[in-house]
DNA sequence: GGCAAACACGAGAGATCGCTCGCGTTTCTC
DNA sequence: GAGAAACGCGAGCGATCTCTCGTGTTTGCC
């Protein structure tokens, strides 16, 4: 979890050291959004940050080191204020607004952190962040799966996978729609994906929670 | 179009030539599914067609050009065979059996093809890929455009735009998951992007198109 | 058969990038 | 204030990749 890697040195940082690396995450973040991770230099990332390579290499022990710490610190972050977003929400709850708040708060982190839809879907990513995203990727499935399945006790287990697998498919197409706009077309965008996942959830559902209003 | 680029300088290629073209652009394709594009190294494409590097580069300038014609000969095939999938329909055929059969179509497309998808969707290709992209992506759009307004005549048009994205990002959302699997659960998949894509519609049409059956 | 052009080879030139190293500067500790 | 440790620099090493070049082989044409 923290930046040292030489085993049981923890090499003691000054103040200086940690506003650096602060410095140069931020500066990864911009470089990763616009070129990518293999693309990204990291010449490029320490001159973005106004240092030199060599103070780079004083903070980072490699290139992937430094998508894996900022992957750590969003992927942390993003559990601490967005973690209780899938929480089992009570039966009762309409369906439009359990998908609504769920979606509005994964929307809101990702529009904050566009680095992290950059680091979660490039073809490129180094096998550390994979193994990241994969734990993230199983993790939301499995909170999906639960949701489902607390609304649909009879559901068949391969459906239910299948079911979550096409929510999130939908809710990353949709955030990529959103990513790319601004304004109040981004809001139209985001209610459309609302929309597009009521409406896929809704006839399994059944009438009970059903999309009439 | 050709594969020649030297000025008016069409370098007459005999049946071994055209041969070698294929064989190489047939090694790009496994290797470009397999490792992308920026991590595919020329050298690792000529091994993989069982040539020298210098043989491929009798044939092309360099290794973008190597996508390009690749990119341009899955485009010709699929407006070719696939083109009319998004013609104009009959106004009174059911929501579902359009878009089944648009799904149909372009899904067969992409598993027989599945290095276009790589190539479409990779973050790293370079200038040339993304314009045709762009290109096929407008395409796409203007055709789904009409095929909606001509069932929904009165919609504005920021909606009928917003509505034809979302219809092409929730395609590639479950082309992604339909490529994540095989036999009959990749039908499966298939059937649930129909059933997304009917059932965000379905509304928009009304009763008359309804999902009713 | 003989000539020119197309095809084929593979070593390596040239460029880029990740990362290191030696040395100088700042900060902490006593 | 002195010593140690953290910080900072930037030239450049080594590895890798794209693309070239000189040379030899095959094919098409008369």
């Amino acid at each position: 979890m923290s930046v040292n890697q030489e085993k049981d040195q923890p090499r003691r940082r000054q103040a200086r050291g940690e506003r650096r690396i602060a410095q140069l995450l931020e500066a990864a973040a911009t470089v990763f959004t616009t070129t990518g991770y293999t693309a990204a230099s990291t010449n490029a990332i320490a001159r973005e940050a106004g240092v030199s390579p060599g103070t780079l290499y004083q903070f980072f022990p490699n290139k992937e080191a430094i998508a894996i710490e900022l992957g750590d610190r969003l992927m942390h972050e993003m559990r601490e204020t967005y973690g209780e977003a899938l929480a089992p929400v009570d039966p009762a709850t309409p369906l439009e607004q359990a998908v609504g708040a769920a979606v509005d708060r994964f929307i809101a982190f990702n529009c904050e952190h566009p680095v992290f839809f950059a680091l979660m879907h490039g073809p490129d990513i180094p096998g550390r962040i994979t193994e990241e995203h994969d734990a993230l990727h199983a993790t939301l499935l499995s909170r999906i799966e639960g949701l489902l399945s607390s609304v649909l006790p009879d559901i068949r287990p391969a459906d239910l996978s299948r079911t979550a697998h096409m929510c999130l498919g939908l809710y990353k197409a949709g955030l990529e729609l959103v990513l790319a706009h601004e304004g109040t077309e981004r809001d139209a965008y985001v209610q459309e994906l609302k929309n597009a996942l009521i409406r896929y959830l809704a006839p399994l559902v059944g009438d009970r929670l059903g999309p009439t209003h």
